[in-house]
RNA sequence: UGCCCGAUCGUCUAAGGGUAGGACGACAGAUUUUGGUUCUGUUUGUGGAGGUUCGAAUCCUUCUCGGGCAACCA
């Protein structure tokens, strides 16, 4: 159930990932009865963000393409640092990615079975509780290239194991005081098999089990059988956890559990930011951004905020495939998606973003007469309709599309050169009025009476056409134009502080110059993407008042004229 | 340097013994009442060296480079 199946023409049509290959050889060979159940298991610690869209893209969209089912698990066996916060958040997030869950569980909810494994393993003989300290385990542990040190808590007996693990269950010790290990192999060359601990005293409150337990499982000792518990048939995961398939399945084997098959594939790295849930906290926290949903930030809450579409993050996802290898997505594909949506989607409006815009005076148009232009909304969708737009004897129009001395090939106004106001006349500019200190303040223009839009019948042809906004009709707004948070490609590869790389231009405040069909139709309730003529796609922000509509950019549009001076 | 993983246009990603293809970007042109969109065209790639084979991006060996692993985090 997503509101983006693929459908199996779609399938023959595109090649196959690494992981949908698998899948059909899984099924090929009758695994699991040619079941397909996913999950995704985000630990609520954080917000999401554009790499968990990937992970989630994956898990819900192979589930949905085999007739399959996808949990919604979250990996809690960490209360220090997670809460209930981010559990609202992260199905807030899911839900609005267009996903929904099969069935919404938490590790938390097998506390007690995991336990029960837990002393299955110390029955068998396959883990002990170990009174050492953090260090003196970290110091056994060995390094990659010797290996670790047998202890002498190893040898404890099975009873001995069972009553100071029950001991420990039952809270007769302090935090650290002692951990339960796996027997597994203190001389692998694979570090996560020498005797992991898969059980902690934590004497912390959960925000699911309260104060019932005190004694947490790890990672190792949760994820997977819960995989199992669920009777999961594909676990996905990033790479950094290919290293704990063997103990995965070591744990499978020991425990006689349900054999989930874990798969890693790369994570989501994407140029001019961050990716890690400890620096998007840090950004936070620190206040270099406004919070978890400052549309700067990669998080699913920013990129909403920022004007991106559920299904522009789908498309993105797919765009970039599942593959082994390191990866770091061109942002510039993101913004590939956004506009290729909205620019079949957005209606067009007509804002003047600039503190001071230049006014521009029609001296051949009557003082005091009005004109209601009738402007399409979106010229790749006629059903958008038309809608009215007042034009009167003085407009604003954008500074940068005027210049008194042009170079070649531009396109715009300038003295004595005539352009088409969008929608309206062709006008010429007849005088530049400047102030003492030589800024230009005004325009002297006249317009071309027979021109007017859809009547057209001066034979003129202009080059240009520019966006204006009526004076005695503009409405006054505030507009944040967003850019990369970081001015460096890769900051995570970079030797500096991320801090130290954060863009100091990421955002500009800008008054603008909106004409009056936009603000009532943003008004009217839902946030709707909008393009504003030659300037780029904006959404309104929560941040506007009655008083002064706040709107954020989303992307630009394509500058080909940025590109053209460029080139000098 | 112990173990694991990876390496294909600038960036992603296909091809799995049989013509290296697609997308994004870039470049050029056409169209355009958004220097947008659309359309057309062009450019650029199998990390190195050996080997197997009629034939290798694909299989083998080796080298190089990149990433991961030594949290009571996930």
């Amino acid at each position: 159930m997503t509101e983006a199946p693929r459908d199996s023409d779609e399938r023959t049509e595109r090649s196959l990932n690494f992981i949908e290959q698998i899948v059909d050889e899984d099924i090929a060979a009758g695994k699991n009865g040619g079941r397909v159940h996913t999950r995704f298991p985000p630990e609520p610690n954080g917000y999401l963000h554009i790499g968990h869209a990937k992970s989630i893209c994956l898990n819900f969209g192979l589930a949905d393409e085999y007739g399959g089912q996808t949990n919604l698990r979250f990996d809690d066996t960490n209360p220090v640092t997670e809460d209930t916060e981010y559990v609202d958040s992260i199905k807030n997030d899911v839900r609005w990615l267009g996903f929904d869950w099969e069935n919404e569980f938490y590790a938390s909810d097998y506390f007690e079975q995991i336990y029960q494994f837990a002393e299955t393993l110390i029955q068998k003989g396959l883990a002990y509780v170990d009174d050492s300290t953090a260090e003196e385990i970290s110091a056994q542990k060995g390094t990659p290239t010797e290996p670790g040190r047998l202890n002498q808590y190893r040898d404890r007996s099975v009873a001995e194991n069972l009553d100071l693990f029950r001991r420990m269950r039952a809270g007769d010790y302090p935090d650290s005081a002692k951990v339960l290990r796996a027997k597994v192999d203190m001389a692998s060359p694979n570090m996560q098999l020498r005797d992991p601990i898969i059980y902690r005293i934590k004497h912390a409150h959960h925000h699911r089990t309260g104060d019932a337990w005190c004694i947490y499982p790890m990672y190792d000792f949760a994820h997977g059988q819960s995989d199992a518990i669920e009777h999961i048939t594909h676990s996905l995961c990033t790479l950094e956890f290919e290293v704990h398939r063997p103990l995965y399945e070591w744990f499978i084997q020991q425990l006689e559990l349900f054999p989930s098959r874990q798969i890693e594939f790369a994570r989501l790295n994407l140029t001019y930011t961050v990716m890690s849930k400890r620096k998007l906290k840090q950004l936070v926290e620190e206040k270099h951004v406004s919070g978890w949903d400052d549309p700067r930030m990669p998080t699913i809450a920013g990129i909403r905020r920022r004007g991106y579409t559920p299904a522009s993050i789908r498309e993105f996802c797919d765009r970039i495939g599942i593959a082994k290898r390191d990866n770091l997505i061109d942002v510039g594909l993101l913004e590939f998606c956004i506009r290729e949506e909205l620019n079949r989607t957005a209606p067009r409006l007509m804002a003047v973003l600039d503190e001071k815009p230049l006014k521009l005076v029609i001296t051949n148009y009557d003082l005091g007469r009005e004109e209601i232009m009738h402007i399409e909304n979106n010229p790749e969708d006629p059903s958008a309709g038309v809608r009215d737009v007042p034009f009167s004897r003085e407009v604003y129009i954008e500074r940068d599309d005027f210049m008194e001395n042009p170079p070649k090939k531009f396109f715009r106004l300038f003295p004595g050169g005539m352009v088409r106001l969008k929608g309206a006349y062709i006008i010429k500019c007849e005088e530049v009025v400047k102030d003492n200190a030589g800024e230009i303040i005004e325009l002297r223009c006249t317009y071309i009476p027979e021109s007017r839009s859809g009547s057209d019948t001066s034979g003129i042809n202009v080059k240009g056409t520019i966006h204006w906004v009526s004076v005695p009709h503009a409405v006054e707004a505030e507009v944040r134009l967003y850019d990369r948070l970081f001015s460096v490609e890769n900051p995570a590869a970079d030797e500096r502080d991320f801090k130290e790389l954060i863009n100091p231009n990421s955002l500009e405040t800008v008054r603008a110059f909106v004409e009056p069909a936009l603000v009532a139709a943003t008004r009217s309730g839902s946030l709707t993407n909008v393009q504003f003529m030659r300037k780029g796609y904006f959404i309104l922000d929560a941040d506007s008042t009655d008083a002064l509509p706040v709107f954020n950019r989303t992307a630009t549009l394509k500058d080909g004229w940025a590109k053209e001076q460029k080139k000098g």
